[in-house]
RNA sequence: GGGCGGUUAGCUCAGUUGGUAGAGCACCGGCUUUACACGCCGGGUGUCGCAGGUUCGAGUCCUGCACCGCCCACCA
């Protein structure tokens, strides 16, 4: 029996506004949601929360997927884990590099000393002030720090229950110490490695960018189809007689950086051509005909040209034929200058080689394709008119234009030899849902190369290393300085390398900073490290890691998820989690994905305001893992309702709740089994990460609790049927008031607080979970549950006869209920509440089916219907 | 090109191991029932994407196809 430990106190009209006030401040004061530190790790759930980007805003997407996960959170709270369940701000980044940019009107300078009295000036300058990388992050911590507030803010309004002293930010110390110290130990082990190699790359960024962050965009473009002259003239096979051999490409402006021909080995229209060489049109430059299986006999016309670099495709051909390098782009994405004739750049006419590329100095590919075109219709080169197609082209996800392929040195995290083993673990993990893991594979085994982690850029982890200065003024680079751990985080823009002083920097014999930082990925692939507090607190993360849980989206398992489950891998030898739950998208009504202008024109707080954040939770909670989910105000308004009757009925369990006593009429004991095998259903499937189906039967439960058990019930509990009646029936009101106040917790963590405030101390959030056996033993002997069924059954039928036959709900009527003999016996255990209900007298009739009767009676009804 | 998911009532979605199609919303009718009008009672609505197959029986299993969405792919 539930007590109420302390006097009821039941308002007038509950109302659910100002509740989502009223109870942040609680849970605030009273640490509601703090980490018990000194529980062990088999007491724990930990979550690898996923930090949202604080230069955008939160939209719609994240309180869905949120919400998710604080479902799950508060779910296993209440069944006896100490839930460490912090939260992240990813203001790592170029997209906050940007904002912070436009919005104090600086530029970063990393060859700059740190400056400590920097100020920014009230309004951004027009030009703007060159700061050095210190600086800058502090002015990036300064403007994200409000930023968070605000997230923050909105976090709590939604009733995430996050333990607020546990935050952390992606270009916080924490972060870049832990970043720092990994990226040293890969090092050290050799996983880490720096080359100088071809890398795609953005040119209006102009950095290096991952194979991670690429998607493919449709862009027109066309085949042209141009032919080189056969050096040495015809000779032999397909092609006697032919001075010229005929290719086709999209990017004829690449023809200076044309390095070979390619076509398949077994093409006989190009085996005679194979061991010889051809020459470039415009540029005479003899170039091999070479064989390789990449060649697509299909493609064009099935003999390709080689340039360094146009696509991936060019790099494989150019390391596995042994290619020389012919660059002609720059960073920026123009032609760069070049003297034909030197070395590497021979051609048959220096003087005709160079008049056609000096027309190409200094302009984009796009505008020297144009003029190629132009060279090689004045020379007779190009047969026929290109075809204009439309093709898939990769993109930097952030970016604007095509990337290239530019040679560069960049630091690499070995990925490609850990394949199998990181395969392995990703059948290790308990993905949900389940059929997430094949996009993984996908990803895992499509991964062309090791991961590119430096960055050309400013706001972001520095790299911990410097590199020696020659005495003629170069980098070694193969004999990086490194500092030691316990000097982590470090800038070695401002940071000087032990055994050097600040003035050695770039002079001869002395020392340089390396000027690059680390991929954005590369700080969150560590957020279970991060939050865990693996190097600052070794004894909180023994008790956290292996976190339980990564909840995530489905569009960043090939970012986010792999890259975590790469760094563990190779920090640790594990899984940095063992559940991932994915959680999809929401989509406006027309299934698209809600785009960031829609989610900003509804903004989150608004809605929150508007359906209550039970309201909106409980929309987000009928989002399936992995399900995407349309965005859908109805639901919400559906979910206050459910919070309005919750306020209500418990009023009406908690308006009087004495006598109460011992659960011993059949119905009740009845409904407290139906209540037991809920509690069983529900906590099976919220173990499962079913929340939604969980969710349903809980409310469907509720509303049939509500509807046919309390009107069932009400006569006996006014007393109408005497004292003994009336004290099973508070009994019972009061274990399934608590029952359903548990069960909802997770979902309407607001409503369920406030009812419980009415009659019990402390929160609910950190009352047990629900336990079938003990509903099962409040029940005790006897007690069967096809009571409450049958009665609710035979209650509905009547209540169909009377609103059929037009008559209101307290006429007075005769029934005649017939039945086969199990069904009679069931209703007579509960004729008493069915009769006074219905205001209806009953009679049983042995029958087949049930099958009700109703007629109306001239008495008054419900005296007759005493046992 | 490869993979994954979806296609069930006007809308949003459930349909557990194959056994006569469900819920909510919306819509319509009725109800001042002392917890709740943010309520209560009742009502209609479906060739379960298409075509085959297995089976006594298929929304559910198998095969193929179509459409929608997403992921991946070396894109000349």
């Amino acid at each position: 029996m539930p007590d109420t430990d302390q006097p009821i106190s039941l308002p007038e009209k509950p109302a659910l506004e100002g509740l989502e006030a009223k109870w942040n401040a609680r849970w605030e004061e009273n640490g509601t949601y703090r980490f018990d530190r000194s529980r062990t790790r088999l007491d724990v759930y930990s979550v690898d929360t996923p930090p949202p980007t604080v230069s955008g805003s939160l939209h719609i997407g994240h309180v869905f997927s949120f919400t998710h996960t604080d479902i799950v959170a508060r779910f296993q709270r209440m069944r006896g884990r100490e839930v460490f369940y912090p939260m992240g701000w990813d203001d790592n980044g170029l997209p906050t590099e940007r904002r912070v940019q436009n919005y104090y009107g600086v530029r970063c300078d990393p060859s700059l000393p740190y400056d400590s009295s920097f100020q920014p000036p009230e309004k951004p300058p027009k030009q703007p002030i060159s700061v050095s990388r210190p600086n800058f992050i502090e002015l990036c911590n300064r403007l994200t720090v409000e930023d968070e507030k605000v997230f923050e803010q909105l976090w709590r309004y939604l009733g995430l229950s996050v333990d607020w002293t546990r935050t952390y930010a992606t270009i916080g110390r924490a972060a870049q110490r832990v970043s720092q110290a990994s990226f040293l130990r890969l090092l050290k082990r050799g996983a880490a490695y720096q080359l100088e190699a071809p890398t795609l790359w953005d040119i209006d960024f102009r950095t290096a960018v991952a194979q991670a962050e690429l998607e493919d965009r449709e862009q027109p473009g066309a085949y042209h189809r141009i032919r080189f002259e056969i050096a040495g003239g015809p000779e032999g096979g397909h092609y006697a007689g032919d001075r010229f051999v005929e290719i086709e490409t999209t990017r004829p402006e690449l023809i200076p950086a044309c390095v070979a021909l390619v076509a398949h080995p077994d093409d006989h229209r190009y085996r005679p051509l194979f061991g010889r060489d051809v020459v470039t049109p415009l540029f005479g430059v003899s170039v091999p005909v070479k064989a390789h299986p990449l060649a697509d006999p299909e493609k064009g016309s099935g003999i390709a040209m080689i340039c360094t670099f146009g696509d991936l495709t060019d790099v494989t051909w150019w390391r596995e034929l042994s290619l020389p390098v012919r660059a002609v782009l720059q960073p920026n994405g123009a032609f760069r200058h070049l003297t034909w004739g030197g070395a590497g750049w021979e051609t048959r006419d220096a003087a005709a080689a160079q008049g056609a590329y000096d027309q190409l100095v200094n302009l984009s590919a796009a505008k020297a394709r144009a003029k190629v075109v132009e060279l090689l219709q004045q020379s007779g080169d190009l047969i026929g008119e290109p075809k204009p197609i439309t093709h898939p082209v990769k993109f930097y996800e952030k970016g604007d234009r095509p990337l290239e392929i530019i040679t560069s040195r960049q630091w690499f995290i070995k990925t490609m030899e850990f394949r199998d083993a990181l395969l392995e673990r990703g059948r290790e993990l308990q993905w949900h849902p389940e059929y997430m893991r094949h996009r993984y594979d996908n990803w895992v085994n499509g991964l062309a190369g090791d991961w590119c982690i430096s960055r050309q850029r400013f706001f972001g982890v520095p790299f911990p290393v410097w590199y020696p200065v020659t005495a003629d003024g170069n980098r070694d680079y193969a004999h990086p300085l490194v500092p030691d751990e316990s000097r982590l985080p470090i800038d070695p823009s401002t940071d000087v390398p032990d055994g050097y002083t600040a003035s050695q920097r770039d002079q001869p014999n002395g020392f340089a900073g390396d000027p690059d930082v680390m991929d954005t990925w590369a700080t969150s692939s560590l957020t279970p490290q991060v939050a865990g507090g693996w190097l600052e607190d070794p004894d909180l993360f023994s008790r956290v890691f292996p976190m339980d849980l990564r909840p995530q989206a489905h569009d960043i398992i090939r970012t986010w998820l792999f890259s975590t489950v790469l760094r563990a891998e190779l920090e640790h030898q594990q899984l940095p989690w063992a559940h991932a739950a994915i959680s999809g998208f929401v989509v406006d009504p027309d299934r698209k994905k809600m785009s960031k202008s829609k989610g900003n024109v509804i903004t989150p707080m608004a809605l929150l305001e508007e359906h209550g954040s039970d309201g909106v939770r409980y929309w987000a909670a009928n989002g399936r893992p992995g399900a995407d989910t349309t965005f859908d105000p109805g639901q919400m308004k559906v979910g206050r309702r459910l919070a309005t009757k919750i306020l209500n009925a418990s009023r009406f369990a908690l308006l009087q709740t004495e006598p109460k006593g011992d659960v011993t009429a059949p119905l009740d004991k009845a409904m407290l089994l139906n209540l037991a095998r809920l509690v069983t259903f529900a906590t099976r499937k919220l173990e499962e990460y079913d929340y939604t189906s969980a969710l349903s039967e809980i409310e469907k439960s509720f509303w049939n609790f509500c509807d046919d058990y309390i009107e069932l019930v009400k006569a006996r509990r006014y007393g109408d049927f005497g004292a003994d009646s009336a004290s099973s029936a508070n009994g019972a009101l009061l274990v399934a008031l608590e029952t359903y106040l548990r069960l909802f917790a997770p979902y309407l963590p607001f409503v369920t607080e406030e009812v419980w405030s009415w009659w019990r101390s402390g929160s609910v959030h950190r009352a047990p979970w629900p336990a079938a056996g003990a509903l099962e033993q409040i029940a005790g002997e006897g007690a069967e549950a096809r009571f409450y069924v049958d009665a609710q059954l035979a209650n509905g039928e009547i209540r169909r006869e009377k609103s059929l036959q037009g008559m209101k709900i307290k006429t007075p009527v005769n029934v005649t209920i017939a039945g086969d003999t199990d069904m009679l016996n069931s209703l007579r255990m509960v004729q008493l509440e069915i009769g006074s209900a219905n205001t209806a007298t009953i009679v049983f009739q042995q029958g087949e089916a049930l099958q009700v009767s109703v007629l109306p009676s001239e008495e008054p009804g419900g005296s007759e219907s005493h046992p």
